[in-house]
DNA sequence: CTTTACGCCTGACGGC
DNA sequence: TGCCGTCAGGCGTAAA
């Protein structure tokens, strides 16, 4: 399920098919989504252009001119662009079909993804007005991040996670930079060096744009929006390789919990 | 203000 | 074979 190279390899593939094409109809099979979809998403809709597709963070905005229609993955969601008559599938929640006969359909059995409209400028919408900046932007990098730090107790791993600090680095990645960085992910993030964190962030970038270019992790079942499965092969260094040897000092791989969620981290060489 | 915990859901998997 | 507990990639919200 989506990290953000997930979501920016399902921007890429929806923007490629659909971009310039003319929304012809809307169905919604079940709109208890995170939050409810919008009842007048249809009439929103109807007969508008999809001018460009956009990411913030890990929503995506599909930009109609006059409106966007935010979508998120959540947990579990993923979109593909099908033919009119494709079959059905569980947990097909949302078509967008546009004019020249195939449909935008939004797949998320657990139903933690999210559709909805906002008029006037999306990054102003409340979900997204606070986030912090994109990683792979110039805005991203260690001062940043030693700045934002600046007094906090917090795990370095919760930190990095945290939208308003730095958007789209998710459980795997996080661990993942903190490996590469060497950081041990329960230190406090306050307590961590300038150094460090120029570290830490050329290689939140590095794994995340290494992922991009491969379309994606994919542990099980991340679909693309053209329906093809993404990269099995990323090589993820730490993340569920519980007693695994690390690859970098044939360390021992341990899994912790910080912040409720999965942590692996090698006790040897991170510190 | 910061930090932590909790749900929202379905499905896959492992142990018995 | 079936049942039951645990866990899963996100993230807003409430509580402390």
């Amino acid at each position: 399920m989506p990290e953000l190279p997930e979501v920016e390899t399902a921007r890429r593939g929806v923007a490629r098919a659909l971009r310039g094409r003319r929304v012809v109809g809307v169905v919604v099979r079940d709109r208890r989504l995170r939050w409810p979809v919008p009842r007048d998403l249809a009439p929103r809709l109807a007969e508008r252009t999809l001018e460009d597709v956009e990411r913030r963070a890990k929503y995506l905005l599909l930009r109609f001119g006059d409106g966007t229609c935010i979508v998120h993955l959540g947990m579990s969601g993923s979109l593909r662009v099908v033919a009119a008559d494709e079959p059905l599938r569980v947990h097909d929640h949302v078509d967008l079909a546009f004019d020249d006969g195939r449909v935008l359909r939004l797949h998320d059995p657990r139903r933690f993804g999210a559709v909805l409209w906002t008029g006037g400028d999306p990054l102003a919408h409340p979900l997204l007005r606070h986030l912090g900046p994109e990683p792979l932007s110039p805005a991203f990098d260690g001062a940043h991040l030693a700045r934002a730090a600046r007094g906090r107790t917090l795990a370095v791993k919760a930190f990095v996670m945290d939208a308003r600090v730095v958007v789209g680095v998710g459980n795997i990645y996080a661990s993942e930079a903190l490996h590469r960085a060497a950081v041990h992910p329960a230190r406090a993030a306050g307590r961590i060096s300038r150094a460090r964190y120029d570290a830490l962030a050329r290689h939140v970038r590095e794994v995340l744009e290494a992922a991009i270019a491969r379309g994606g992790t994919t542990l099980r079942d991340f679909v693309g929006s053209g329906g093809e499965l993404g990269e099995f092969a990323f090589d993820l260094e730490v993340y569920d390789r519980e007693g695994e040897p690390c690859i970098r000092c044939g360390g021992t791989i341990k899994r912790t919990v910080i912040g409720q969620r999965s942590t692996f981290h090698c006790g040897g060489c991170q510190r």
